[in-house]
DNA sequence: CACGTTCCTTAGCCTAGCTAATAAGCCTGG
DNA sequence: CCAGGCTTATTAGCTAGGCTAAGGAACGTG
């Protein structure tokens, strides 16, 4: 049984740790200069194959003007590409490019080295918690 | 026994878990007008009683220039004041103001309810683990 | 007491978010 | 079959929040 005082206090820690971790992500930005919004929106796109900037934007969860920009940095890189739809001449198609794919996988691992750094000195028990935790968060962003 | 690749999974899983529900928490923001920065400075501001900026800052984990900037809005708003420290005439002592502490408490808690309404379907057991994995992240955070 | 250091701020830049408005293409009802 | 309305994407323009570089004021010490 689970009361809502007890759902609160939680709720509390973890939008603090949130906030503060995310800042420190931000400023581990070891190779290459993707930012943030720009590795995330390329690592969706990489995992869905291909995608239009709605459908990008609303995997985001940003508005499509801010997804326009995301991508215009991107294509400005070199790692992803717009090709026409088909039969709908109002879309349009990204897709990462094969230097894209590249760039994601250095920055993927460059950010994740730095993070399992951090994470180094932490138990086995500790590891587990968040790795479980990780995945609760995400279904809890997907929701709602 | 903990091997590297699973850490650097976890790791993986975990800061895409924090850039989506980071910016799920940014939307969410359902009184007053207080950006999570603000309300990050505030409450830190609030917890710490007295700080200057340069130790605020130190807390937020930003520069200094940052926090002149975050410090302005709020005292804008009024909810910070700024006194002259009594012995050393370059530093300057922040406070929250009794406005300050009431929307706090305010945004704090309409930030906090949105985040348990979201939690509401989770298990006993999968609160639990977000509540001890916030605070392994804000160790992670602080230390480094 | 002069010089280096510390503290804060200013100036100027960038990214990332938003809304409102625009342009282009699709589709449907009369 | 085409007019008007919806959808998609972009542009324009704003704000917040991050950074570095550079400045001025105050401190403290050799």
């Amino acid at each position: 049984m689970v009361e809502r005082t007890t759902a609160l206090q939680q709720a509390l820690g973890l939008r603090e740790a949130i906030t503060r971790l995310n800042r420190r992500l931000r400023q581990a930005r070891p190779v290459g200069d993707l930012t943030m919004a720009q590795l995330s929106a390329l690592t969706s796109l990489e995992l869905a194959g291909a995608l239009s900037p709605r459908e990008l934007a609303d995997v985001e969860r940003v508005q499509p003007p801010t997804m326009t920009k995301i991508i215009a940095k991107l294509e400005e890189r070199g790692m992803v590409r717009r090709d026409p739809h088909p039969t709908d001449g109002r879309q349009v198609i990204l897709r990462t490019t094969e230097p894209g794919r590249l760039a994601y996988e250095q920055v993927q691992r460059a950010h994740n080295e730095w993070l399992a750094d951090h994470l180094a000195d932490l138990s086995a028990e500790d590891l587990e918690t968040l790795h479980r935790a990780a995945e609760i968060m995400k279904k809890v962003a997907r929701a709602a």
